[in-house]
DNA sequence: TCCTTATGTACAA
DNA sequence: TGTACCTAAGGAC
């Protein structure tokens, strides 16, 4: 289920689970063998999201505090340069693709399928890989490279919505498209693209460069809170308080993805709001889901 | 048991 | 634009 939000979450909880003591990796599928092997024995230093990137950083882990040191006497301790945390040697740079999966467990784990790429194992926990489209052992520069090709995230502190609406004002590509474009702004997918448009009413056929500044604004903070509500849950959910099943009296969803949803995967059901037939289409292999009423908004 | 589908991306032509 | 890649679930037989 990779949207940003869940790889975000992946981040939190690898790092949960995994991060400060010693680590055992192993590649049951045999593709990241090697990388396991150099990896056995470090930490777990660090994990970060980047839209639909997941860094793992691995390193020697902190050495433990000293306890048979003497204490510490009246004068101050020399600062230490080996002091805070230290910085990771290397990073798995993992990306879900279409079909990746992780789980994760308590030890002890169970004898890993033949298709875990990657099974990370501690005293208490494990966690495997499937099915991801990258797994790799990556230098920091190579990090830096990725996220370098990447726009902003809404899920990270450092984003700036400013970067995505120049490249989406400047563009003659539709909306939908554009929000899709991982060099425009990272982390949104299939279903978030959907669901913003719905909520605010936005043509997905609109032109990039159609999209008001005040409109940009909206939806980026609208995705800035769905997707934080996303991380929360582990899910998407993207119906406002008052459309909810509950509050319109209506049959909750039943389906594999949980969340309620307005449009996504919604072709030829009625809109929750106007009734009209929900439209699908294919936009770059995609499927777009959109309510032709509700969604007619001009700037 | 086979077929389709999926919250994704990269690369070739 | 088409195709390749990675996996698993659900539905049609």
């Amino acid at each position: 289920m990779p949207e940003g939000h869940t790889i975000h979450r992946l981040a939190k909880d690898y790092a949960a689970a995994f991060a400060g003591g010693p680590t055992l990796a192993s590649s049951p599928q045999g593709k990241f063998s090697d990388a396991a092997a150099l990896l056995t024995g470090t930490s777990l230093i660090r994990t970060e999201a980047h839209g639909k990137h997941l860094f793992l950083g691995f390193g020697a882990a902190e050495p433990e505090p000293d306890v048979t040191a003497e204490p510490a006497e009246s004068e101050p301790a020399a600062p230490d340069v080996t002091a805070g945390p230290p910085e990771p040697a290397d990073w798995i740079h993992i990306h879900l693709g279409l079909f990746g999966k992780v789980t994760f467990g308590d030890t002890p784990a169970p004898p890993p399928t033949d298709t875990v790429r990657l099974r990370l194992v501690n005293e208490t926990a494990y966690v495997d890989l499937r099915g991801p489209t990258t797994c790799t052992l990556i230098t920091d520069p190579e990090k830096q490279a990725v996220h370098d090709r990447l726009g902003p995230d809404p899920l990270r502190p450092d984003a700036d919505p400013r970067a995505a609406y120049r490249r989406v004002s400047r563009s003659r590509s539709t909306i939908a498209a554009l929000l899709m474009d991982q060099k425009v702004i990272a982390g949104v997918g299939n279903v978030y693209r959907a669901e913003v448009l719905f909520r605010h009413g936005i043509d997905p056929y609109r032109p990039g460069r159609d999209v008001t500044p005040a409109e940009w604004d909206a939806i980026w903070r609208d995705l800035t809170e769905l997707m934080r509500e996303g991380v929360r849950h582990n899910r998407i959910d993207t119906v406002r308080p008052e459309h909810t099943p509950e509050a319109m009296g209506r049959p909750p969803r039943v389906d594999d993805h949980g969340g309620e949803v307005y449009v996504y995967r919604r072709a030829d059901q009625p809109c929750h709001l106007c009734g009209e037939t929900v439209r699908t289409a294919d936009l770059a292999a995609r499927n777009l889901f959109w309510c032709p009423s509700c969604q007619r908004g001009r700037p």
